[in-house]
DNA sequence: GGTCTCCATGTGATTGTATAACATTACACA
DNA sequence: TGTGTAATGTTATACAATCACATGGAGACC
């Protein structure tokens, strides 16, 4: 795995990789979390909204343990289950991915409508950014149809260097 | 995770999750593993023929650990940079993929010409199916293409119900 | 108000996945 | 035959995920 230093500003970047005005990415994604709960009746509880915050405050995967250290911190319970929990809730109502490359999650974008996720990870800076899909349609949904599998999910990230880095390594 | 009951038999059905005559698989795997080393001046040792050997035995992602297990039977090295380096080798040649969704390995259907893997997992009997994808053209690559980034290697799982399983539910 | 129930949280322990670090052996080849 | 490199082996450890069980709070209901 690469250093940690040159990971630590990936907050200054990405969302598609562009700049953008980063103060209101945590307020924006909390308030719309809160929205979405209310209107599906679903408990926003103190741990499941700084699991959030803590996602959205870098627009990177963090690793479960990661999240669980900063959860201890700021006085919540430290055991493995506490933070998973807390993630499967999250995932589960759409307003977190996982990254399975990367055993790592992050803030979904646009937690506002259901989509199918797709992601572009930088595997010089472990930048994420997320971008829609519909692999169901083309190679692989042709696939399925002609041999009876019945999609209920699909993972798909692509691995390779995003602009800052590209410009960065000169390639 | 599921019971091991009902995915014992994953080999009778899947490679696309077809009948076929099994037999052959092993035997013409490593045959193809060989003539692929050979032509590259890579080196096909024990332990990478064992792993292979191992994987093509069922249509079926299976854990470092398992692997592990097997190669201990044989008299192999029992700790797991033993298994790991195999798998490494064998993914970074094309003679094997590694399913992220799953932490788990399977070997290629056909290891003679480079490709963008897709895979179908069955969350009900584990079998795995690979099919072919190409996701830079479409949305992903759109995006990709936008943004500056440069896509090296892409990820690409469905999960749901494979044929045989749909059968058996009655869904 | 009381109390029942459900759900969320907390904790300890354990299992599974993956890699770091280093010693040793096997092999190609000069 | 020596020498460099790649592969193997081992110990230890970090990271990921789950099990099992105890506690506590918010609402439903009487």
């Amino acid at each position: 795995m690469t250093s940690e230093s040159n990971k630590t500003n990936a907050a200054n970047n990405p969302l598609g990789f562009a700049q953008h005005d980063h103060r209101t990415c945590v307020s924006g994604g909390i308030a719309a979390a809160e929205t979405r709960c209310a209107a599906e009746g679903l408990r926003f509880t103190p741990v499941r909204r700084k699991v959030l915050e803590i996602l959205l405050q870098d627009h990177r995967a963090l690793g479960a343990y990661t999240i669980l250290d900063r959860l201890r911190e700021e006085g919540f319970g430290s055991q493995p289950p506490v933070a998973y929990r807390a993630l499967d809730f999250l995932v589960a109502n759409g307003l977190a991915h996982k990254i399975e490359r990367l055993n790592a999650f992050i803030a979904c974008v646009h937690p506002s409508h259901s989509h199918t996720p797709a992601f572009m990870i930088c595997r010089l800076c472990d930048a994420v950014a997320e971008a829609q899909s519909s692999p169901a349609r083309g190679a692989l949904g042709d696939a399925a149809r002609a041999t009876g599998f019945r999609i209920e999910r699909t993972v798909v990230e692509a691995e390779g260097v995003c602009p800052a880095c590209v410009d960065k390594a000169g390639a």
